[in-house]
RNA sequence: GGCGCCGUAGCCAAGUGGCUAAGGCAGCGGAUUGCAAAUCCGCCAUCGUCGGUUCGACUCCGACCGGCGCCUCCA
């Protein structure tokens, strides 16, 4: 009890934006100390792309700063795997639905390995709950929300006195035309909660005779198998605010009598400059030539490309600091010339950590983390002048992310952060010489910046080599000949010489950069 | 038509009723360097338009213009 206490009374005060309320809301959970998340993951029946890859990676970081803040955190991401679009690929493949889940959830699994989304604690499978799903409906049928209609369960959204809050909406603005089951609905706006099965569609036997779940009726069922009836923070993109999260959130409150999550938190959509043509919506007046030049939505129907192939031209490093870049509720300018510029800004954290490591031979990457309570006290144990600069920017990143998770802030004081280590090495002459007294600062101020962009899940693991096997060693070891000749070339003054090698490796994509301590070479 | 979001420097992108309007990319000047590269220092925006509220607004309200999302599968 006195543990526990004192485990809450330490944690930070947090704030998170609720599409609930449409206001950032003080961050208190169902239970002390712990947080139930849950977020909607995909539809498996293609190869995952960029989009698929936003949720995923802001809600990673949501839970890596709850964690290192102190929570106790549970991450769900279900996968959708029973579905028209499943079967309709499956079945134009020619394999199994089964199949073709499995082999499109291992790619998404690479996708997030890649990108350094390493937290989901559960990924339940839609067809693993079919049970708890019949359960589910079965106890809103029974408590007159939901009826049954030739083999379909439809959710009678006129008995729901709340339908349509999370998006502001009345049922009579919800209606659509009811689609082709329409003559099934007491309401056209009314959802399937169960269909039946067309003959040869994969199904399970149900009280409704043999059938499949509907979409919205998954996420109810396993985030109250996973999570409870209650549980904290239920994310996802912001196109599933309407149907689906209204339609959750109608279901799950309906069968419970409680609120189903206390925060909605949804991220911002992919946008992609230029893209002919308008996508999503209907139209509206006329067709326009402004229209098309604006940005839109990346999404299946834009034909968005494989997320591996974005992966063969671009670091996940870069994507990810890209995606962090810009606030997680901002719809994120994304193409190649945004993710090179990115890449571009990732070097200098990269310059730094090199150079970290001629300094003192330790690798960043190996540097340990730390939860924020030691990084705290850490900190306070630094002494030296630049103990209030660390802090500072320490302390401006914190508050960032307590911000409602402004990763953008963040990202920012860690570039100040970068800077000021920069220019106490170059304050110091560390490189000229080695200091023992600075450079226990130097490395107190590195462990500092290993806490925070562990905290965004940037740097993980170092860049893998360039080129791998026995050649490495050769070009290392021509290399180090070839410096040695431009060395006494230019100890010669014979700089015609010096910079001829030097361009003509520049021309190879091979950059030479002299430095107080010798001479480095990188490959470009 | 309904619901909601946005419009900040060449580009990307935070943010606040009054204090220097973050940060990145690009660019310019300087220190450093044999010259570069890297690093450091400095420079580079009055916040879509028009009105209103206020002692004071980029920040609140209204109108307008422009863009985006959802209302259909979508992360």
């Amino acid at each position: 009890m006195a543990a526990t206490q004192q485990a809450t009374a330490s944690l930070p005060e947090i704030e998170i934006y609720n599409t609930l309320s449409h206001a950032k809301e003080p961050f208190k959970t169902v239970s002390p100390g712990r947080v139930g998340m849950y977020l909607c993951g995909p539809t498996v029946y293609k190869p995952s792309h960029i989009g698929h890859m936003v949720g995923p990676v802001i809600f990673d970081t949501v839970k890596r700063h709850l964690v290192y803040s102190g929570w106790q955190v549970t991450w769900v991401v279900n996968i959708t795997d029973v579905d028209d679009k499943l079967i309709a690929e499956s079945t134009a493949r020619g394999i199994s639905m089964a199949d073709l889940a499995r082999e499109m959830t291992a790619d998404y699994l690479e996708n997030l390995a890649a990108l350094g989304v390493d937290g989901i604690d559960e990924m339940p499978k839609a067809t693993d709950h079919i049970g708890g799903i019949i359960r589910f409906i079965e106890g809103l049928i029974e408590k007159g929300f939901a009826y049954a209609a030739a083999g379909d369960v439809y959710f009678d959204v006129t008995r729901d006195e709340d339908y349509g809050k999370l998006t502001n909406r009345s049922v009579e603005q919800t209606q659509g035309e009811g689609g082709s089951t329409a003559d099934r609905k007491r309401s056209a706006a009314d959802f399937a909660l169960w269909k039946q099965a067309k003959p040869g569609e994969p199904s399970w036997e149900s009280p409704w005779g043999p059938g499949r779940p509907g979409w919205h009726i998954e996420c109810s069922a396993m985030s109250e198998a996973l999570l409870g009836d209650h549980f904290d923070i239920h994310g996802g993109g912001l196109d599933l605010v309407f149907p689906h999260h209204e339609n959750e959130i109608a279901q799950s409150e309906s069968l419970h009598g409680c609120p189903m999550a206390s925060y909605w938190m949804h991220n911002g959509l992919m946008q992609a400059a230029g893209a002919a043509g308008k996508v999503g919506g209907r139209p509206r007046d006329g067709g326009d030539d402004a229209a098309a030049q604006a940005a839109t939505k990346i999404s299946k129907s834009t034909g968005a490309e494989p997320f591996k192939e974005l992966l063969a031209r671009h670091r996940p490093e870069a994507i990810r600091l890209l995606l962090l870049s810009t606030h997680y509720r901002s719809p994120i300018h994304f193409g190649e010339e945004p993710l090179a510029e990115s890449a571009r800004a990732l070097e200098a954290f990269e310059r730094l950590f090199a150079r970290y490591e001629r300094l003192t031979g330790t690798s960043f990457y190996g540097l340990p983390g730390r939860d924020r309570q030691a990084g705290t006290a850490a900190v306070a144990e630094i002494n030296d002048s630049v103990a209030a600069e660390v802090s500072r920017l320490r302390d401006r990143f914190l508050e960032a992310m307590d911000d409602d998770f402004n990763t953008a802030i963040a990202v920012a004081s860690l570039f100040d952060f970068v800077r000021l280590v920069n220019k106490f090495i170059d304050s110091h002459g560390l490189e000229k010489a080695p200091q023992p007294e600075a450079q226990t600062t130097l490395d107190a101020a590195m462990l500092t910046l290993r806490e925070l962009t562990t905290v965004l899940g940037l740097f993980l693991e170092a860049p893998a080599a360039a080129s791998g096997g026995a050649d490495e060693a050769l070009v290392g070891s021509l290399m180090n000949l070839v410096i040695e000749l431009r060395a006494r070339a230019r100890k010669a003054k014979d700089f015609a010489t010096a910079d001829l090698i030097r361009d003509a490796l520049g021309e190879a994509g091979i950059l030479l950069e002299d430095r107080p301590d010798g001479t480095g070479w990188s490959q470009k």
